[in-house]
DNA sequence: TTCCTATAGTGGTTAAAAGTAGTGAGAAGT
DNA sequence: ACTTCTCACTACTTTTAACCACTATAGGAA
């Protein structure tokens, strides 16, 4: 279970140090192996552990493939889903075609979310912190949700 | 399996590079005999190693001839349908017909799906993951979907 | 409270490999 | 027969990836 948020620095060459907690649990659910992809709805990366994406690889594959937004989902999600294993010293290299993807300079966020975490630069995060998403509705599974 | 986003150059001739390690599944897959067409929705072009084409081809082909749609997909993907090999250093050379489909300057993204690769001009990739396609409505698999 | 030790995080350097460009030869077409 | 275009091979330059070293911070013990 990835629970909390971390502020994390990325060098010049695109390289970030997982915190050494995560990289405990990450060693232990997944021998450290993850695959990172592009999350469809903001510009920002998932983190997986390659046994979590192993689960979800076959829902997105049977996605209508004549649907728009199922095309949508298929091509972010396998077309940037990258296997990533960590240097000797527990950090990991962002492609360069990710890290354009979610706009990632120096300053990142590490977001936990359960079986996953997400990526962000720091000002995505911030901006979307302060952005007001209003315009849905809320989802029948939330409405009775108590917190 | 193919998966993974790759930005690459084609120089004046119309060469490019496959990314090696690309190159190497290629080389396992099928010899490095591969098949570029056309895409029937999009401006961007289809990479099939020649096994999976083989696959594919009877079923275009057998497509109801009287349907529009149908001959329309039938004439892009057989049409535009060549066969190439990779020079001594790794490059194909796309042909000037499909440079101009897809609209191949220099600056190219290639990107995975699974059995085959995408490859697109980078300019209409971005324009693409600019664009809100929301004319389609959600699929029923996708409503409640969880990543 | 201060100092020392250990560990995490950061940056740099080097070597190997990958990408790029150019040149030469051969074939085809005019 | 000559010229042009294409394909292939070779050489060079740039990038990438792994390894190594140093710095800073945190925690524990004196």
């Amino acid at each position: 279970m990835f629970l909390g948020s971390h502020a994390i620095n990325m060098d010049a060459k695109g390289r970030m140090a997982i915190p050494t907690k995560i990289r405990e649990s990450l060693a232990s659910f997944c021998d450290g192996r993850i695959v990172v992809t592009a999350h469809t709805e903001e510009r920002c990366l998932l983190v997986y552990p390659e046994s979590q994406w192993e689960e979800i690889l076959p829902k997105i594959e049977s996605l209508p493939s004549f649907n728009k937004m199922a095309r949508r989902a298929q091509r972010l999600l396998i077309g940037y889903a990258t296997p990533l294993e960590m240097d000797g010293n527990g950090r990991i290299l962002v492609p360069p075609t990710l890290r354009e993807y979610a706009s990632l300079e120096k300053k990142l966020m590490l977001v936990g979310q359960g079986k996953k975490f997400e990526l962000w630069s720091e000002n995505s995060w911030f901006d979307w912190l302060d952005s007001e998403d209003q315009d849905d509705d809320i989802p029948e599974e939330m409405r009775n949700l108590s917190l």
